[in-house]
DNA sequence: TAGTGGTCTAGACCACGTA
DNA sequence: ACGTGGTCTAGACCACTAG
């Protein structure tokens, strides 16, 4: 460290505190461009692998993004909500405000790719799905991946009993109207009761591409089991979702 | 670069992906040293910035966790469970027990401090939780801190109408045996619906010290609402988990 | 005390986006 | 064409941890 010290921190912390401060203060808005690398390097007299630090403290923070070759940006944050219950029921939950904002308003949430194969099942899913007895640990796999006004937000892949499916819509990439689990109600094996695991973590390297991901945003990781009357798991959802793009909610009674 | 460019990709990437490759292979377990700085130094003869380079995306996505002095080594993932709805089922907190003691499945977690004030409403709050006409503004706060085996793993912050608690043990650290929920009860504005909502963030500093989190750990946040009886909404807590420590269940029927 | 990761410098070349 | 962030080097000193 060159002349002063400033309160036992780093260089690169301070001007990363108080970067953050002057965007948490507004001083930056949502999209705005924050000094840049260069000018970091004049306002505080230090290398540029320093400012770079500094930007890279926000960064991971998520709070900021850096696109090459034309500076660096403050995020902004639009989620939509997604319903643990209305979306798969009718049953209409939680009036009152909500704590987060989400506006699905005129937005749309497209698929942008199916793909359909049958696989071994791993040892995690053949672990849940009720297989038949000698049906094998085959499992039909669908993956999809689904956009928001263009832009990618969630990669589902459903994993099925291969034996329960085969010679249904279900094995094609269009499972036609109604969907996966109409189709699953006319083999009589409705879905009627979900079980979701939530969990989060920083994406894979393939995760961040597929889903476009910036540094410093981490996934959320939703694993849905459908079970059918007899209580027998008919479908494993697994989810990952882009953190920046989602709330979710869910409700339910004492 | 020096000599070869080996497909187009970065050398710090290039290490990472090598690195990340032999983490999930089983080279190095939970908990085990991978090679440091200066061991990466010698292998790829970079430099030390290039080394530090790749053991930083280990870090920033989460698979590995650097000890001053000490080395990197890899991370472990034992999360708990939290379930939506047994978690608040009356049988549970309505005979003594209180909510978040539930469901430590063997290991222990614990209050680690607890803080009571009366503060204003932020918007946000004001917005959601129903407050009395003309009772002001005033919301009593209760934060608390739960460890689980001596590491933090939540921050909790329950919102109330002030006017509502005013003079009950709710606005005691201790709130006695059933906990807020049963006071609430006792006022006879006993909770009977719940609503959470769920996203995911990078940790900002404060919480990341708070919470003891190293690099590349998201916080998951979980805002739950509480409706009494009449649909009114009596308390709101806001909550930011270690996403490493948690999984999150929810149930519901069609 | 020896080795580790953490911070920092002062240069360099590159690919990219914007104008 | 120019400025941006992205990558990389070859040094340096420090605080911390372990043996």
């Amino acid at each position: 460290m060159s002349s002063r010290d400033a309160g036992r921190q780093p260089k690169y912390q301070r001007i990363a505190a108080e970067l953050r401060a002057a965007v948490a203060a507004g001083e930056y808005g949502p999209g705005e461009r924050l000094p840049g690398e260069n000018d970091l390097m004049v306002a505080h007299g230090v290398a540029r692998m320093t400012a770079r630090q500094a930007l890279g403290v926000l960064q991971a923070e998520g709070i900021v993004e850096a696109r090459k070759g034309a500076g660096v940006f403050v995020r902004d944050f639009k989620p939509i909500r997604r319903r643990g219950i209305e979306r798969l029921a009718h049953a209409r939950w939680g009036e009152g405000r909500s704590v987060w904002e989400a506006d699905a308003a005129g937005r749309e949430l497209l698929v942008d790719s199916v793909e359909v194969s049958e696989e071994d099942a791993s040892d995690a899913i053949a672990g849940v799905l009720d297989m038949a007895e000698g049906g094998g640990e085959k499992v039909c796999v669908r993956r999809r991946r689904y956009t928001l006004d263009g832009k990618p937000v969630l990669l589902a892949t459903s994993y099925l009993p291969a034996d329960l499916v085969s010679d249904t819509p279900i094995t094609q990439p269009d499972t036609g109207p109604g969907g996966l689990y109409a189709r699953l109600a006319d083999l009589g094996r409705k879905p009627v009761r979900f079980r979701e695991e939530i969990r989060s973590r920083m994406p894979s390297a393939d995760e961040a591409e597929r889903l476009t991901l910036p540094a410093g945003v981490p996934v959320v990781l939703v694993a849905r089991t459908a079970f059918d009357a007899e209580g027998a798991a008919v479908e494993v959802n697994e989810m990952v979702l882009d953190s920046s793009a989602y709330v979710l909610e869910y409700g339910f009674e004492a």
